[in-house]
DNA sequence: CTAATAACCTACTAATTCAGTCGGGTAAAT
DNA sequence: ATTTACCCGACTGAATTAGTAGGTTATTAG
C-alpha cells in the first residue's frame, strides 16, 4: 500500500474540480493557488488523471479540466488508483510469490487490508466529500484567501506599473 | 500512511516468533533462513521492536529473542507503529497545518482512513494470526523447508571437511 | 579459560521514489 | 497575433528503503 503526498495531492485537487465545476472549466494555477500545490506537478498527477479518464481538459484561454462526469460517480480509491500505481498492500500485487516463488507468512494478512482499505475509500465519492461540513468551511476560508492575495498581487503589479 | 516491506517484514519476523516461541529463544539467523529476510536487516528492525518492548533479548549462544508478553497482547499495529514512525495516513500527523499552517481540503478523510486502517490493524493479535489457517500451513512448509537446507548445509560441510 | 555464539552498534551504500523544476512545445480563444 | 493553458520529457535534490560491512560486548558450552 503506498499513500503519500503524491494520492493526497490527486484527491484534494480532484475536490477542488468538483468544487469549482459550475463556472466552467477550472485551471491547474487556479487550483494551484487555491490548493498551495506546484503547478508542474499538477500538470504531472492531472496527465495521469485523464490518461484513466477521470477528467476531460478544455485548452485554450479560459479552459482548464472538468471532472469527466458526475460528482457521485467518482471515488476516492479510483484518483489514488490513478496516480499511484496501486492501493495494494503485499508486496508480490497479490501474485503470493511473495517469498521466493512462495506465499509469505503474512501475506493473506496483507490481502485483507488491502481489501479494507479499498472498500473504504471506493464507497466515499467526490458528492460525499462535497457535502461534508469539514469540507465546506475550509473551501470557504480557501476561496476568500485566493480573491484576497489575487487582489494584493493586483496591487502589486499596480504599484509596479505606477511606482 | 506508510507500509512497505519494512512493516511487513517486522509483522513477518514477529509472527515467527510466536510460531517458534515454544523451544526457548530464537536466534534471528533462524528467523533469516526461515523468512527469507536478510540477517543485518533483521537486526535494525529488532531494535526497535526491542525499544518498543515488544520483545526481549537474551545474548550468548543459544540466546535469540522472546516476546516481551502473551502472543494475544501484541497486535499487527503495535508492530508497524514500533518500525515506521506511524500509520498515519495524513501528512502533517494529525497536526492540522497541512496547508501552510490551515487544514488542507482533504485533512479529515485522512484522519479517517488513519483510524480505519489504526482500527484493523490493532484487533489482529500474533494470537489470532497464528491460528489462521494459512499462515499454519505456510510455517508448516518453511519448518520442512529449513531443515532441509540446514540437513543439506550440514551435509556440505561434512562433505568439505571429509573432501 | 577460551572459543564460539549471537546480540548489539555504527556507518556506509545502491536503488528507488517523491516532489518539484525547467524548458519547450501545441491547441484554442480573443 | 497573442495570450492562455494544456501537453510533454528530461532533469534534480532530498528522503527512504533495503541491505552491507565490520566491529564490540555479553554469555555459555566445551
Amino acid at each position: 500500500m503506498r499513500l503519500t503526498t503524491k494520492g493526497r495531492y490527486a484527491v484534494t485537487a480532484m475536490l477542488d474540480l468538483a468544487l469549482h465545476t459550475d463556472s466552467g472549466p477550472v485551471s491547474l494555477s487556479d487550483i494551484s493557488n487555491r490548493q498551495g500545490i506546484s503547478l508542474s506537478y499538477l500538470e504531472q498527477l492531472f496527465a495521469k488523471l485523464r490518461k484513466q479518464s477521470l477528467v476531460v481538459s478544455v485548452r485554450g484561454p479560459g479552459g482548464g479540466y472538468r471532472l469527466s462526469r458526475d460528482r457521485s460517480d467518482i471515488f476516492v480509491a479510483q484518483i489514488v488508483d490513478a496516480v499511484n500505481e496501486s492501493v495494494d498492500a503485499t508486496g508480490c500485487k497479490g501474485r503470493s510469490d511473495c517469498q521466493g516463488g512462495n506465499t509469505c507468512l503474512t501475506h493473506h494478512l496483507w490481502c485483507d487490508l488491502s481489501d479494507q482499505i479499498h472498500d473504504f475509500l471506493s464507497e466515499i465519492s467526490l458528492e460525499k466529500l462535497v457535502k461534508r461540513q469539514d469540507v465546506r468551511q475550509v473551501a470557504d476560508r480557501q476561496d476568500k484567501d485566493s480573491k484576497v492575495s489575487a487582489s494584493a498581487s493586483q496591487e502589486k503589479i499596480s504599484a509596479a506599473l505606477i511606482g
